[in-house]
RNA sequence: GGAGGCUUCGCCUAGUUCGGUCUAUGGCGCCGCACUGCUAAUGCGGUUUGGGUCUUAAAGCCCAUCCCGGGUUCGAAUCCCGGAGCCUCCGCCA
């Protein structure tokens, strides 16, 4: 959600902005119909606010007049349903406001180009490309060495399912663990979300209502109220501090969670999506700070260096990539890619995505800070990050590290937790 | 799933019987000031949250806010209906 005020203020500069996004003869139709709704709601609020003085008077004038024995009549009960009237009036302006305002994305940072995935810019390269002969792919490489059962997966969940096994599964849970060491140690709070959560959670995050259709719903038995399968552990971060307000002391606040992500987005069968890289259940250890609003950007940059620390430490070649504002998410100010080597396919693929929300998220799920010397709490800014998404990283480790005589060689920092050095073919039926 | 109790401005709490200066009591904590070699103690004052309005800003003023949403009433923390959450006991169950 922007913030009213901006728009009132200095519109010219939030329609500039916005534009590098959406198509600005939108923009345009969406802040006039904003103004025009912000006056009304403004004129309506006016009016019965002074309506109630007016009726508050006159019940403590009838409650004085009573006490003092005089015979009186009420006087306010025709002006209620005037009231009601505007009530109802400033309710339904109210409602149109927000669903306009929570249609609005975020605005890009002034450092993003508008344009979509094509005017990324790649920022820095990291390592080099390992020189392999005769590269197979992941999906081969889990097949061979045992590590990923597709089939059966598939025979489970259906298309887009998989269940790791042997070796594969010690690798991929070798990776998760060695995440939540890691930000436990950077001085993260490590969280253990639910995974089924409100549908006030997914607004708060500003996921609904343009996802509302990419994840999964779940009816519960006696209970109105929506629930689906969060999408990404940032949901349950944020949300689990909703209507909050932070003491100054305790930002930055530093949170992590680790969550399978459920994503119901009819996978296509791309060449280069194949395996592991898309599915409709994924791990993903997430980190997420929420800050003062002078240090969310420079926070951004830590997170980004923090993330990209992690990869180098796994030995993996890899680049960043600054998102033009199309490519990031609409909650977003800011968002920067971790895409990693894909030898098979000769692409980077994205392993980490962590951004920079400003106040967008945090005026959506209502969670404040009190600032020192002021009466007036201020929304927080928030940030995320993947960190990282271990369904990606782990074909990245089997083509990368992959050896000529068909094994892969685990990364030196996994080898305690993965309990081998060296991943072999299996003898037995799996 | 059944029965009962409960939810008040950071925390604890008074108020709900029987609707009206409740414009919400007191304590703790916190902030400011005073006093004092220092600390402590003490005294005085302040301290829910959000919106509107005015202003360069602050202050002020107005509205809402006693778990949430409806209702009754001139008037609701208080009465009625619905919902959520917590606690106790019983039942069921990984």
């Amino acid at each position: 959600m922007l913030d009213i005020e901006l728009i009132r203020k200095d519109r010219a500069s939030v329609e500039a902005a916005l534009s590098k996004r959406l198509e600005p003869s939108e923009v345009s139709r969406a802040l006039s119909a904003i103004a025009e709704l912000d006056k009304q709601r403004r004129e309506l609020i006016g009016d019965i606010d002074a309506e109630r003085a007016r009726r508050k008077e006159e019940a403590r004038a009838f409650g004085a007049a009573k006490a003092a024995g005089q015979a009186v009549e009420p006087t306010t009960r025709d002006a209620k349903a005037a009231l009601q009237e505007l009530e109802d009036r400033l309710a339904a302006v109210q409602e149109q406001l927000t669903t306009v305002m929570s249609e609005l994305p975020n605005l890009p940072a002034e450092d993003v180009v508008a344009g979509g995935k094509e005017a990324n810019v790649v920022v820095k390269v990291f390592g080099e490309a390992p020189k392999i002969d005769n590269v197979r792919d992941h999906v081969t490489l889990a097949n061979e060495l045992g590590l990923v059962d597709f089939e059966r997966g598939v025979k489970l969940g259906g298309s887009g399912f998989w269940i790791y096994t042997g070796w594969g599964a010690r690798l991929e849970w070798a990776l998760v663990n060695w995440f939540i060491d890691r930000h436990f140690a950077a001085g993260y709070q490590f969280m253990l979300p639910p995974h089924l959560l409100l549908d006030s959670a997914g607004y708060a995050a500003g996921q609904f209502p343009k996802f509302y259709d990419d994840v999964f719903h779940i009816a519960t038995d006696g209970d109105e109220r929506g629930r689906f399968l969060l999408p990404t552990s940032e949901t349950a971060i944020l949300g689990a501090y909703q209507n909050e307000i932070f003491e100054t002391a305790d930002l930055p606040h530093k949170a992590y969670a680790y969550t399978p992500c459920y994503r119901s987005e009819k996978a296509g069968s791309h060449s280069d999506e194949r395996g592991t890289v898309r599915g409709h259940q994924f791990n993903k250890v997430e980190i997420f700070q929420f800050t003062a609003p002078e240090d969310g950007e420079k926070t951004l940059e830590e997170m980004v260096d923090y993330a990209e620390d992690l990869v180098s430490s796994l030995g993996l070649h890899f680049r960043r990539s600054l998102l033009a504002a199309g490519d990031s998410s609409a909650s977003m100010r800011k968002t920067i890619d971790i895409e990693v080597w894909m030898p098979s396919t000769g692409k980077y693929k994205e392993v980490s995505s962590v951004s920079w929300a400003g106040d967008y998220q945090a005026r959506r799920a209502g969670i404040r800070y009190r600032v020192p010397g002021s009466k007036n709490n201020r929304f927080v800014h928030t940030l995320n990050g993947s960190a990282l998404a271990t369904s990606r990283i782990f074909p990245a480790i089997l083509e990368q590290f992959q050896q000529e005589d068909g094994s892969v060689l685990v990364p030196e920092v996994l080898r305690d937790k993965v309990g081998t050095d060296r991943i072999v073919k299996p003898t037995k039926r799996r």
